[in-house]
DNA sequence: AGAGGTTACGGGCAGCGTAAGGATC
DNA sequence: GATCCTTACGCTGCCCGTAACCTCT
């Protein structure tokens, strides 16, 4: 009569799911790992734990494993709380990133992670925060670091420091202005920051001005460099360019409201790596910030 | 972050005993293999749990773990209890037998056992009551099918029928008989009803009937119809003897007082199969009784 | 035919027992 | 030197992923 933690993790997920299929996309192993487990689960127990004639539903034993497996799976967790060291954590931490962070104190924020969490392996995923959304509600990454709290009961965010937007054209285009109908450059459409600008640029300016939306905030910054409009993009990032003369600074009277990002993730029981990875990560970001 | 019950186990029975090889022996396992147990527990959980510097204490996070622990191993009974089904117990079982339920309905017992539960491996430890009782609370047995109750606040104990005892000689010996000094064959030497026929038989015939103790009751049936003396013997067994008209009972006046006997175990987290199996030969033995 | 679950099979890894190696009293 | 605990090592058995198979719609 020996069980293991990683079958009772299956047997519920499959229980939640009702498939063996999505249960193996949750749990990141293949689906004949899946079958095997609960194949495993109920020859150690005796007993059949799902009906399969009409998809994997669940036996009466089933049902009555319910309720153990759950309270099994938070003690787990307690353990890893209270007892486990920084050094147990021996797994796969998946982050979303938006860009934005990515391309500013995203390598900080890695380094102070494996320095903390010496024996996670840290994958990481550079996506527009709507993807990340998704992303993180289907349990494939374990954080994200995307635009605005998500306003869910499931997620839990952390607020981090804002990116203020700030007007940069090439050096020398003294004339380039929205005002003056240049283009305008900036974030990726179906972005928040995207909507909201166009909003703001219809309003001021009329429907005349033209987005110009890139996926790449760093192909943004070389596109302002080249003159092929203006960009309205975060201050934290453009200093290489200012340094290197390629970009300028300047003021049409007035900006766009700042970006606010939050670290995010998914409540419940395993949540105490998402929670430290997210001090961690507002810790980082101040310091970025000075 | 993956941990096995097992290791638990491991960790619960060193922090007990206080020592990795006595738990070894509780957990029937070699002692390095307590030792690896416990380090890799140690590994995933990346804190140290024992002091090695002053004999196996515990540290501060072994403390911690400890109650978890238990919790988990009762939840793990629990399942056990409530959705394992009786294939589920696929494990050894060892009984602890004294001679004289392992002559009667020892065999019927086993069978029903190995009926209700399939996958048991029993194992049988043929003993006298008294080692069998050290063998219990040293839990080298899971059950006990031994003479009387154990008073013990560990220990359950399921009454089971009791043996009457019977005098009987060889066939024909008409003569023999304890009052004219015929020797008595009886028990094994540290048995309690070997004691109380001594103090008897001294009581009643003074100091002079030779006791010849054996430690095989089909033993002291061979001997007793090959008249080398007379036996007080459990009446239950005698049948085989008398049929082939080998001895005959006679009634010198008096009867040693019945044998009880009870299957005991130990009470605590793990103790189901326990239960079931005394059940089982309270039922089998009823059985053989008529 | 397609979606969902199970079975077959080969490779890698974990965990056991035996045997040898410290450390501590 | 005796008593524990740990390390070394070969072996077995488990569990995963790939791929083929089954079954129901």
């Amino acid at each position: 009569m020996n069980f293991t933690l990683d079958q009772l993790r299956a047997f519920l997920e499959v229980a939640r799911t009702g498939g063996v299929r999505k249960a193996a996309d949750r749990l990141n192993i293949t689906q004949p790992a899946v079958t095997a487990r609960i194949k495993t689960l109920e020859d150690t127990l005796g007993a059949a734990l799902f009906d399969r004639s009409s998809g994997m539903a669940l036996t009466k034993r089933g049902d009555a494993l319910l309720g153990y497996a759950e309270h099994y799976l938070e003690l787990g967790s307690l353990i890893e709380r209270d007892v486990a060291g920084p050094e147990g954590f021996t797994r796969l931490f998946r982050m979303g990133v938006s860009e934005t962070i990515a391309q500013s104190w995203l390598p900080e924020f890695v380094q102070a992670l494996r320095a903390a969490y010496p024996n996670l392996t840290v994958e990481i995923d550079v996506d527009i925060s709507r993807a990340l959304r998704e992303r993180l509600f289907e349990n494939k990454i374990d954080l994200a670091l995307l635009m605005g709290p998500l306003s869910d009961y499931r997620v839990e965010n952390v607020a981090l420091p804002t990116f203020d937007l700030r007007w940069f054209r090439a050096a020398g285009a003294t004339h380039a202005s929205p005002a003056e109908g240049a283009s305008v450059i900036t974030f990726a459409r179906d972005t928040r920051p995207f909507r909201t600008l166009k909003e703001e640029l219809l309003a001021r300016y009329g429907p005349d001005i033209a987005l110009f939306p890139s996926s790449s905030l760093s192909a943004c910054f070389r596109m302002v460099a080249a003159d092929l409009g203006v960009g309205a993009l975060p201050q934290a990032l453009a200093e290489p360019y200012l340094s290197r003369n390629e970009i300028e600074e300047f003021d049409p009277g007035w900006r766009p409201e700042a970006l606010t990002f939050s670290a995010s993730y998914l409540t419940g029981p395993g949540a105490t790596l998402g929670q430290a990875a997210a001090s961690l990560a507002l810790k980082t970001a101040e310091d970025f910030h000075k």
